[in-house]
DNA sequence: CGCTGATATCTTCTGCCGTAAAGAGATCCA
DNA sequence: TGGATCTCTTTACGGCAGAAGATATCAGCG
């Protein structure tokens, strides 16, 4: 069950977030052992090495030389950390892009950055969104787009809708990268082998799967070329976003002209 | 920790999926007293309830008159029943679409019938995307939206983007929507309450945010206005599915003129 | 009909999880 | 030196998915 924080929680969370806290006087008591920007850290190599459902408060205690419970001193639960290690992550994107090109060619490297981004750290994507996060580098990530998308003069209703459909398409399809890598690779067989085994089995199971399904059947049958030793599946994910990129800005210079 | 099927078990999920089961000679043991089906919905029943966070075996099956490990005979694991739930509520979309208004029609009648489906169903969105489940009514709702398509005369390659493109869409604009209900709903405040408090806060924590973000300060500052007693989230949120599919279908006749 | 062994159903149990509560021990100010 | 205060551990609890095992049911045979 998603536990949303009350007032004073998410004054917490935020201060957590954009780390404003007073160095504090010297006060009695030890030291801290840790920090924040050292468990958040620990998190994020937990779950980069093993996955978001690999993640519990006693691993990245473990990594730290400490027990579970030490981290509460620091982070006030789970979800609080959750939420501080994406926005931590995002902070290693770039945050501000070249127009010299024009709109179209920033827009492109804008979301190309954001679409390797998630597949250098595809546990984000399984990161629930059920609540925005609301951190620094949520915003710069947010503000680097608005800058490029400015450039074309639409107007923040129409430009806020161009935004969303970009973040969308981008989550979406860095989404579908993740599928077709973490299948293969928890199986030990190739994307392709995994693919032809799934096909195979579908018409095992469903006889008449292209009568039922034709258009389907049609839509996938006439296949994109792979590049030389370009997995079959790799080629398609990487052509659907090059593609789908190009018909979205297609669709923003259409809204562009028309004022 | 996500675990991918054997080849074996994905055997054993298809047939589960695709509900191809020999009815079975009468065999020694006691008769079965549940069934997938049952099994399935008493699960979707919980989530529309309750939410995908307050699914769990034991509650599924004290639904059921059981303990939860009685659902292991019918079930292989809580994964494969999420998948069954999945597929099952896909079943409730319409499977074909009135082509006499032309395909732009159509499409958007497609895409609208999808939106209001995740919000009918707000669990679906944290259903983790991590694996292709490819049961019968995936490709279906895949087959509508490919017949639709088909008019526009885009051969495989681009139109395969264009589906990638409308599925990311569709679902990165409900999981917002779902966000903006549940937040207020879980806090007992009205959205509108939450997000002044929540952007209050944020000038409190973060002071001269408008300085340091000045883009995102001016796309959120023009705001479209809501119609009567429509919520201020609500309203925004309907904007950019809007905006986004407009632009999203110029592209594809952008795609379309281009041959 | 009654017994036996096979087999399917369902439950008890294990080992995780997040985290609350309580307190041990370290550290610093007065 | 004494008390306040903070870090971190131990212990415990309820809930989770799932392993292993107890139990109930039925086919076939005498």
């Amino acid at each position: 069950m998603v536990v949303f924080a009350g007032q004073g929680d998410a004054r917490r969370s935020m201060a957590l977030l954009w780390r404003t806290e007073e160095p504090g006087e010297s006060r009695p008591g030890p030291k801290p052992g840790l920090s924040v920007d050292v468990i958040v850290d620990a998190a994020i190599a937990v779950a980069d090495a093993e996955g978001m459902a690999a993640l519990s408060m006693r691993k990245v205690g473990e990594r730290l030389g400490r027990t579970g419970m030490a981290l509460y001193t620091y982070v006030p639960s789970k979800g609080e950390l959750v939420d501080l290690m994406y926005d931590k992550a995002l902070g290693e994107l770039p945050t501000a892009y070249d127009l010299a090109g024009g709109w179209r060619a920033a827009v492109t490297a804008w979301a190309e950055h954001l679409w390797r981004f998630y597949q250098r750290h595809p546990w984000l994507l399984q990161v629930s969104q059920a609540r925005p996060v609301l951190g620094p580098n949520e915003f710069a990530l947010l503000e680097s787009l608005v800058a490029i998308l400015r450039e074309t003069g639409l107007r923040p209703p129409r430009l806020r809708g161009v935004v969303s459909l970009l973040f969308d398409f981008v989550r979406g399809a860095a989404r579908t990268v993740a599928e077709s890598r973490q299948a293969p690779s928890a199986t030990g067989v190739s994307d392709e082998e995994w693919w032809l085994t799934r096909s195979r089995l579908l018409e095992e199971v469903a006889p008449g799967f292209a009568a039922r399904f034709p258009m389907v059947a049609w839509v996938e049958s006439e296949g994109g070329v792979p590049g030389e030793g370009e997995p079959y599946v790799e080629h398609k994910v990487n052509e659907a976003f090059t593609v789908g990129l190009t018909v979205l800005l297609d669709g923003v210079e259409v809204a562009v002209g028309a004022g």
